[in-house]
DNA sequence: ACAATTAATGCAAGCGGTTGCACAACTGTC
DNA sequence: GACAGTTGTGCAACCGCTTGCATTAATTGT
């Protein structure tokens, strides 16, 4: 069937082992032998077997990647930034949806623990005691999320949520709606808590709606409680809810920025093709999925890597939050940017 | 370090082969032992290892995904639903992103050959030839292409493109603009090949503008071409480019539909969210996901499967198409679906 | 009661590689 | 010219698991 170092050893008329170490030890290899191994290995067209070389070596150059909702706009930048740094490592990246469901992810990383050097927990829903003991299974990097212990890349979404409520309060918001997240995100608790003191310090009312469903539909469907709370502003836990929110709104009859102030969290693709486009606080998403796979490649070298990296995050004021209901300052130009960085 | 079949046998007595067979063949061993064991193994935390599993029976339950562009929102719902048909059937799915790049698809193909029991290519990019040549190395299901022997899910977009053609002349729209897609897709010829007899059979004039990256930039860096070729309506490579497109005219004062109608290909979850939203040619990208997957293990019963399954798409009217400038028929009422299937 | 099945288990080879060790052929040293 | 040190290669065990075959015990038929 398939050709086999065997086959070119008989080739090249030399021992397996001298095949096996031109390839993973050319430096204790004669060249000339080399040289004639390789070239039998390239007419016969021969390709290492990585899992039978991963079965005594224990490295499968394999990632699991392990997301809530492909589908979701805000994974694929990560997924697709992660593989590509994965590729940069000569690294394969398996890719598990979860559906949102905690048990699920369970199941999947001991699925793939054997055949992975490591797995990426990207917002997962589980309980931090299980993804400490799914830990001790298989090196782990958490994104998102922030457990002692267990390397992490987390987006600074708490400043993100302040530079957002500032934004808010600052125009002259004083009822502040926030829509929430899905049980068990890390991020939307951390949104929430970094918010609420926020709006307290900025002396605005902030009602929380929620949980919601992290979708556009989460957003759509609570656009008629959001007008009844009397809110003239809104932050919600993340663009595609924003999107979602705005259509709810619009149909409703209410204006946007007009009536009721939008923004968003993540800065998906999307929110610059929308109409009004949508302000939002951007997550560094890209450079989260390369950061991830650097930590989890490294976490092999110095043995329980520990690091936790936080990544800024910077608010993009777009159309959909307006001057607001307080004394007026002249129109914004597109796109302006607030960095995380230098907020006070 | 991990737990393996030795360390069950030891703790139940039995000799490594009877524990293999509980998980492998529990037919032929004993009940009583059957029970022992598998208590022993769930006691100890055992997962078998596939990767050695695959070492001598040959089949790795893994499946490589190569896509041109992860973050190309028509890829998501496609890899999410092939990646939870995969898992059904206890398959783990590798993604890989390719960047459009011919070259890299070759690699990765190879790449990923031995380790998986078969390969989905999705819109590939390179040529016939090649890919003749790779589904001799490894079991190749191609998405979004046609090449005789070779198994394939295909979203009939010709039919897709003659539905949104005839929308658009009997609207009365006689010059009519085309963005193709990028060089060396199949997808982006039917479309064209379609179009093109459509666009004759309506009497109206057909220009092509391409090739363009199949992103919103693509579209939106030639809305000054649209314009000056005078035409009221274009057909757009897909979703992506016709929302950049959009942007780009409005930008440019045109107004949408009623100076220049626009039509997309895709139904990517975002033309519902845009405004205006887009009339678009849905393609059942999630169903092309489970059908290929489900080829792909279909695959290994019947020998060298080569069946083309082709799926209907259908018209969506929204907003981005008006009543041109023909006799005017009354307003629309939101998302009006042209089925292919019936169509005349 | 005895041969012939059948059922349950053990044995050992092997899947495609890696790697510690042994060994032979050189190299340089005094 | 004997000795130690290099260098290049072969040998064989092993990674975790499957599977054809042999072995033994239990069951069946006559």
């Amino acid at each position: 069937m398939s050709v086999t170092i065997r086959d070119v050893a008989r080739a090249s008329g030399v021992h397996i082992s001298t095949v096996s170490r031109t390839f993973s030890a050319p430096h204790l290899v004669n060249p000339n032998t080399r040289s004639r191994v390789l070239a039998c290995a390239e007419q016969l067209g021969y390709r290492p077997n990585r899992a039978a070389r991963a079965l005594i070596t224990g490295r499968t150059y394999n990632i699991g990647l392990i997301v809530a909702d492909i589908a979701n706009p805000f994974f694929p930048p990560l997924i697709k930034a992660a593989e590509s740094q994965a590729r940069k490592h000569d690294h394969h990246i398996f890719v598990a949806d979860t559906n949102e469901d905690p048990v699920l992810e369970e199941e999947v990383v001991r699925a793939l623990a054997k055949q992975v050097d490591g797995v990426l927990l990207c917002s997962p829903r589980m309980s931090n005691t299980l993804i400490e003991q799914l830990s001790r299974e298989v090196p782990l990097v958490v994104v998102n999320r922030q457990i002692t212990g267990i390397p992490a890349v987390v987006m600074d979404v708490a400043q993100g949520a302040r530079l957002a409520i500032e934004h808010l309060t600052a125009r002259g918001h004083r009822d502040i709606a926030l829509l929430s997240g899905p049980r068990g995100s890390w991020t939307s608790r951390e949104i929430r808590r970094s918010a609420t003191a926020t709006a307290r310090a900025g002396h605005a009312e902030l009602s929380v709606i929620g949980p919601n469903p992290p979708t556009e539909i989460g957003g759509l469907s609570v656009a008629e409680d959001v007008l009844r709370a009397g809110a003239t502003a809104v932050l919600a836990y993340n663009d595609l809810m924003a999107i979602g929110l705005i259509e709810g709104l619009l149909t409703a009859g209410a204006r946007v920025p007009e009536d009721v102030s939008v923004i968003g969290i993540d800065d998906i693709m999307l929110s610059r093709l929308t109409r009004p486009k949508l302000t939002t606080v951007a997550t560094p998403t890209a450079a989260a999925g390369r950061a991830a796979v650097d930590m989890l490649l490294a976490h092999g070298d110095d043995r329980r890597s520990t690091a936790h990296l936080h990544l800024q995050t910077e608010l993009v004021i777009r159309d959909s939050t307006g001057p607001g209901p307080g004394p007026h300052s002249p129109a914004d130009p597109g796109d302006v940017i607030v960095p995380g960085g230098v907020a006070s």
